[in-house]
RNA sequence: GGCCACGUGGCGGAGUGGUUACGCAGAGGACUGCAAAUCCUUGCACCCCGGUUCGAUUCCGGGCGUGGCCUCCA
């Protein structure tokens, strides 16, 4: 059966083609590493774990290359080190191991490269040069400037024209600037801020723009043109446009990636998540509150990753509670054999239809096909969730005998009593017919 | 202001020009000392107004609502 994926660049969904099945190339704009990383981050990681591991089932384990880059050098970062008196590698160096931490914890494989800004310098230099040469790129006040104008088509991503753009330009226009729309390349770090030697013949310490870096770092581990390019729906411009703008005009070619996928937005409780109005939720304090990492990646995939998303309570508890459903059989095992459902790779294929994907680990289980069931949730990365507090499974048994004694007796004070404090204690009783119990924590 | 997305039953959420989504919650039943868990059954739907069509939730136009981008943002 076919993939098929939705590409920004059409507005339709199309058949996936690689450039190479043998080496299927996607790449995925990561972290600003200055703080810890919320929900509205961890959708674009999930989303675009799911079909890491799709391709991988697709086109096997060792022809797909999936990039995932850390931006180690930005303003934000610059403030935030400050702010907190430390250096900036300390910074960027904490929050990555921090967000590698959380990401693995929601059940993600690690990409197979995490490059870093600040060692690709040397590549967005090298693009810097090629747009200049090619009369795409300008120097002004020891900037570099992208020049829009001198592209084309320039805005087909964002499907935006250029006069569009002009008219909607804010007034406070950097003087340097050709066109108000020119982005900035390269910029002058002052003392103080990181720097390395400048292009160009520009004498003074710089510093890239936001979008070099994704350029250099996807030439670098991709090559000039790749399979697919991701991240979310608000990076489609200007980030995802510009990068497209210049890796184009830095090689002359027609593609930059031929598939661009863009995951909806996040919002919590039916609003915007901001630090003002006290929702932001970061994956390390679901984490904290006792949420398994698989119930939050569970949560996300019940929504396409092209439709808006609202995150609430009530789902990530009803998630939890369908998570162990689905691996509530025996002999199931959160180790083991790996293998897509049939029916599963066909949701996933119509441009990762996981919400109905999840429906058909929901018919898996009805049908008791419990074989092809646990290597299907185990190769999507969803476990069984582990219990949100510690039992001691001792006690647990010497309640559980008394209560059965007492029922014995037909002593029912007694043994539903007993049955009320394991219930206090986070313990929910299941009696079989043959006069056994078995029990499991509820929360 | 410009560009764009979304609006489905109590809730979440797929999908489709005419036939069951799926899940959670609810209801009824089986089981149970009573429950819980489990299993079986089940009610409830497509924002509004036009148009196209034999027929629209599904296509087109308009309206209303929510959200995103246009400045850092997943």
């Amino acid at each position: 059966m076919d993939l098929k994926l939705y590409n920004t660049l059409t507005r339709s969904k199309e058949p996936f083609r690689p450039i190479d099945p043998a080496r299927v190339r996607m790449y995925v704009c990561g972290p600003t590493v200055y703080d810890f990383a919320h929900i509205g981050n961890a959708r674009p990681v999930i989303v675009f774990d799911v079909l890491f591991r799709l391709l991988r089932h697709l086109y096997g384990p060792d022809h797909v290359k999936y990039v995932r880059n850390i931006t180690d050098v930005d303003d934000k970062i610059n403030a935030r080190a400050a702010e907190r008196d430390i250096s900036i590698r300390e910074l960027t160096e904490q929050t990555y191991a921090e967000f590698k931490a959380d990401v693995a914890a929601l059940g993600c494989l690690p990409p197979s490269v995490e490059p870093r800004a600040t060692e690709h310098i040397e590549e967005m230099k090298l693009l810097i040069e090629r747009l200049r040469d090619a009369d795409y790129a300008y120097v002004a006040e020891d900037h570099v400037l992208f020049h829009v104008a001198a592209m084309k088509d320039y805005g087909k991503l964002s499907n935006r024209t250029l006069d569009e753009m002009m008219a909607g330009a804010r007034v406070d226009v950097a003087p340097y600037k050709r066109d108000p729309m020119d982005f900035v390349l390269w910029k002058p770090s002052k003392p103080g801020e990181p720097g390395w030697p400048s292009p160009l013949g520009i004498q003074t310490p710089g510093r890239p723009g936001w979008h070099i870096e994704c350029s250099a770092m996807s030439w670098k581990h991709l090559g000039e043109t790749f399979d697919i390019h991701g991240g979310g729906i608000d990076l489609v411009f200007p980030h995802h446009e510009n990068e497209l703008a210049q890796s184009r005009c830095a090689f002359h070619t027609g593609v930059m990636a031929n598939v661009w996928m863009h995951n909806g937005f996040l919002q919590v409780e039916g609003e915007k998540m901001s630090k003002s109005l006290g929702n932001f939720i970061t994956i390390r304090q679901l984490l904290n509150d006792g949420w398994a990492g698989e119930v939050v990646r569970f949560n996300m995939l019940r929504t396409h990753y092209r439709q808006p998303l609202d995150w609430t309570g009530k789902q990530l508890e009803e998630s939890q509670k369908i998570l162990r459903t689905l691996t509530d059989f025996s002999g199931y095992a959160n180790e083991g054999v790996e293998a897509i459902a049939p029916s599963v790779q066909e949701a996933l294929s119509d441009d990762l239809n996981t919400p109905q994907a999840i429906a058909e680990l929901h018919a898996l289980y009805k049908a008791k096909k419990f074989d092809e069931l646990a290597p299907t949730l185990r190769a999507l990365g969803l476990k069984r969730p582990a219990d949100q507090i510690k039992v001691d499974a001792a006690t647990v048994g010497k309640l559980i005998d008394a209560r059965l004694a007492a029922r014995k007796m037909k002593n029912f004070a007694e043994s539903d009593r007993i049955r009320d404090e394991l219930k206090a204690m986070g313990v929910v009783l299941k009696d079989n017919k043959d006069g056994t119990t078995s029990w499991e924590v509820a929360r």
